[in-house]
DNA sequence: CCTACCGATCGGTAGG
DNA sequence: CCTACCGATCGGTAGG
């Protein structure tokens, strides 16, 4: 057990396997809720019932729904740990960090649960009062500094073309990466996320990506 | 009164201003709820009382929920018009499209509501058995095919950046406008959208957009 | 984890 | 037959 997940699960779950897998089961069909009608649509009473266990049933791991919530967003923070968020303090290499970007979108794309969850839970968190905003503003300001610091580790390398402005860049490709995923999931058979931000890389990086 | 608007509003409508007004206050206030907390969550209840009528009022005017959602889109849709879309049939200039698309979001962003409602219910149209799934499937493939003629009437012209790939160029600049609203949303000053679309139009463009 | 509930609200429809 | 609503209520479901 890592020390994130020591935090935020309690410390006696571990000797309730039981318990444990209702957790995930729970988590996961949450997941899968909230990505297909969004959060506050969804209701705690069909998650319940598609577990297989009461609403107070449900209640007893999860008090409430916003702590779901919570859990939900944990589970999918740690996949993404797993993947791709390896350089706390570490330098960041501009290369490296793109090749890695495209990876984790390709990953994203074969798994559509994921990328409904994100499409629809960050719009939905724009709106007021969300109560997944805060984690979601936090969210993106933590990759706009990481991804800016790629930006600068190419720039200083003297690796994008010569007319790109790397100001406000790393704002854009983020903001590419996202809108790709509505369209993609609007029509999967049409978009390829992959491919659309690799040709989008190639178009300020004047060399190929590794990997 | 348009050909549109012959089509979906009953043709005596003119013929009673309070109804018209009524009917007015009715979208604008659904637009407004639609965009802060999406179609689904949003109630019909509230809706009415915020326009001062009974339920069964609105529901005079607009017999089912997901009819609302048709005027709200519709409504939408003609601002669009006003300020973009008048090239039905006509060969486009690319330059002139870019610098009408710039102003668009840079009009979008002085129109939080606006924003807010195509952020939100694009990604919630996403889902499976959304009624507004269709729509927006068309709107993207619509967008999608008069950007792409702009990308290679600028291509056909030499004035595109030598290493630039047109292919799939438009698929990435509108997910770059989608994305750059959520982005916006939840972070509204540090976030200009008209900027960034500029800076990255620049990175693939070899000349100067109008305007 | 269960049964047994609460105050409220959902989208849609009735007759007038 | 039209409009612009009204008060009441249908069977279900919401989060806690």
């Amino acid at each position: 057990m890592t020390k994130a997940q020591a935090a935020t699960r309690p410390a006696t779950s571990r000797n309730y396997p039981k318990g444990e897998r209702r957790r995930a089961q729970i988590i996961k069909a949450a997941l899968t809720a909230f990505g297909q009608v969004g959060y506050r649509h969804a209701s705690t009473v069909q998650l319940a019932a598609a577990c297989g266990v009461s609403r107070a049933g449900l209640l007893h791991h999860f008090p409430t729904k916003e702590s779901l919530l919570e859990a939900v967003l944990e589970e999918r923070e740690l996949q993404d740990d797993q993947h791709f968020f390896r350089t706390d303090g570490d330098p960041i290499d501009g290369l490296e960090y793109f090749a890695s970007m495209i990876r984790l979108v390709a990953h994203n794309q074969a798994n559509p649960l994921v990328v409904s969850l994100f499409a629809v839970l960050s719009s939905e968190a724009t709106t007021a009062d969300h109560p997944a905003r805060p984690y979601f503003a936090a969210r993106y300001e933590r990759a706009r500094s990481q991804m800016t610091q790629a930006v600068e580790d190419l720039a200083a390398r003297d690796l994008l073309h010569s007319h790109v402005a790397p100001s406000g860049l790393a704002v854009s490709l983020i903001a590419l990466i996202d809108g790709l995923q509505v369209q993609w999931l609007l029509s999967p058979d049409t978009i390829d996320m992959p491919e659309h931000l690799r040709s989008m890389l190639r178009n300020v990086i004047s060399v190929e990506l590794p990997g």
